[in-house]
RNA sequence: GGGUCGCUAGCUCAGCGGUAGAGCACUCGGCUUUUAACCGAUUGGUCCUGAGUUCGAAUCUCAGGCGACCCA
């Protein structure tokens, strides 16, 4: 690279144009015909074909590719002084270099319109080669770990985050413009709760406090509806300490709504609104394709109670059962598992939802009306005992979203979250505790609140047909490779005070 | 946590008890209409790790690592 006088790392350089906006504009050029249009463009050199004094390359930027026709004697013509450059380009440019060159336009003869090159210069020499141009990366693990090579080779999984950024944003822009507030509540927390879920543990130097990254956002924003702000959302990451399958990742990202004065029943229309919205703009229909499998996200959708799907995949009525122990063996009748840790009429309901129905709620449906037991913060049904005011939004057999009619007695919700405390005690990892906090804000006054959670992966991997939400994060979490580990072990051992550049 | 499968060159893969291979990429040479360019030559290896069986192990056995999928 020295010896033609520039390094192989450039400061900058100015296309005049994407690469597809000159395919676009360019349409009507005819095979073999020159357009004398200055260019600039640049990108990656994804494949060179050189025969003797002509090459073509192929050149893509983030908008696609582009070819370039790159003729010695042009060159020669463009450049006197430089007679050695198309040498040195079709020399020392290889596949995975990022280059810039200006010319003029040209369809080849086999119709390839192409960039006729006059000048170039190196913008990134690529010290690794890529993939194998034609199959790419097969393997998962490699696509994991080495994402950015993935996106080099895989245009289905730049289509893929294109799409999840556009959902992203299409949430964000669907609540702004109805006067919802975001508002970034803590991540680091000295209690995690508003969710059922074993959260991780890290630890405060100076306060010398152990502190929980957040499950949820839930706590902090109803406490900001306390303050005012009748209608506020987070979108943003939460982290939970349990396994990793193609539906979770121990971070992902979540969207909590809350509106005051609005029930769940508000919820229901707002989750189908905001999703077909989505849907809509994301894949340009809410008729869509899951894995082979069409889905209609049309709204209205599916509602039914858990009491009612139950009822019907298993012939059991639990409406009638007041003792777990009856229920326990109308369940082991028709030959479902009791788990004893389901210690309740409801919690046992729930598990028969689990097994029998919940695998095959395909199409969107609103599953109202759970128990009591497993929804501490959920406001009792306004006519049926012992359940609560809760939806969860199934799709493709998997839960999308949860919402509730909130609840909003302090002296009810000190009883259920004392409850939940009491079985952490008895060993439950993921019941919550008490967090006094946010007791003491209810005690101020919240406003009849309605209050809605999207998983945001889970809705990805529905947008972008992804069968695992490894699909639709960029870089998820992997075991560290052999080897790393004792080094990363090492590094983080016996450091002390240096913080780095946060300061 | 259990089961199944995978791990060989930078990438994609073959080899399955007897000298570690192919295509692409890289390097060198040739070529003015290619687009998986082509032709010729060269180069490239901790066969995931360790132990065992064997005259001999990428190959068989055991243990471990990492991953994928299924189940709980």
């Amino acid at each position: 690279m020295a010896a033609i006088g520039q390094g192989p790392y450039a400061l900058r350089f100015d296309p005049t144009h994407r690469n597809a906006e000159l395919q676009q504009a360019h349409a009507d050029l005819a095979n073999g015909q020159d357009r004398d249009f200055a260019v600039a463009v640049a990108g990656r050199v994804m494949t060179r074909r050189v025969m003797g004094k002509l090459a073509f390359f192929t050149l893509v930027d983030e908008s696609g590719p582009i070819q370039l026709f790159i003729e010695k004697a042009t060159l020669a013509a463009a450049l006197p002084d430089q007679p050695e450059s198309f040498a040195q380009l079709t020399s020392l440019v290889d596949a995975g270099d990022l280059i810039g060159v200006h010319g003029s336009l040209r369809r080849t003869d086999k119709g390839e319109l192409s960039v006729k090159v006059k000048r170039w210069e190196m913008l990134s020499k690529a010290l690794q080669p890529l993939p194998d141009k034609w199959h790419g990366l097969a393997d998962v693990e490699k696509r994991y770990r080495q994402r950015h090579l993935d996106l080099i080779v895989s245009p289905q999984t730049r289509e893929t985050f294109r799409r999840r950024a556009k959902l992203v944003s299409c949430i964000r822009r669907w609540l702004d413009e109805r006067e919802f507030l975001e508002i970034e509540t803590p991540v680091l927390n000295a209690e995690a709760g508003g969710a059922d879920a074993r959260p991780f543990t890290t630890h405060h130097n100076t306060l010398d406090l152990p502190l929980f990254l957040r499950i949820a956002t839930e706590l902090h924003l109803k406490r900001l509806v306390v303050g005012g702000f009748e209608r506020v959302y987070e979108l943003g990451r939460i982290f939970r300490n349990e396994g990793i399958s193609t539906r979770h990742n121990p971070e992902f990202t979540s969207v909590e709504v809350y509106q005051a004065y609005a029930d769940y029943t508000d919820m229901m229309a707002l989750t189908e609104a905001l999703i077909a919205e989505a849907a809509q703009q994301v894949c340009g229909s809410t008729q869509i394709a899951y894995q082979g499998t069409p889905i209609d996200l049309t709204p209205p959708w599916r509602r039914a109670t858990m009491h009612e799907l139950v009822e019907q995949a298993t012939g059991l009525d639990f409406n009638n059962f007041e003792q777990r122990q009856t229920a326990a063996a109308a369940m082991a009748a028709v030959g479902l598992e009791v788990p004893a840790a389901a210690d309740s009429v409801g919690r046992l309901l729930n598990e028969a939802f689990e097994q029998t129905v919940e695998a095959n709620l395909i199409q969107p449906t609103f599953v109202l009306d759970y128990p009591v037991e497993i929804s501490p913060l959920a406001r009792a049904h306004r006519s049926k005992p012992g359940l609560v005011e809760r939806f969860e939004l199934f799709i493709v057999g998997r839960e999308t979203a949860n919402a509730f009619s909130e609840l909003i007695d302090p002296l009810d919700q000190r009883r259920r979250l004392e409850a939940q405390q009491e079985r952490r005690f008895a060993g439950d990892l993921e019941a919550q505790g008490v967090d006094e906090d946010f007791l003491a804000a209810l005690e101020v006054g919240l406003p009849p609140t309605g209050g809605l959670g999207i998983g945001i992966d889970r809705l990805a991997m529905l947008l972008t047909d992804s069968p695992s939400i490894r699909d639709v994060i960029a870089f998820p979490l992997m075991r560290p490779e052999t080897g790393a580990v004792a080094e990363a072990v090492a590094v983080a051992a016996p450091v002390g005070g240096a913080d780095g550049h946060s300061g």
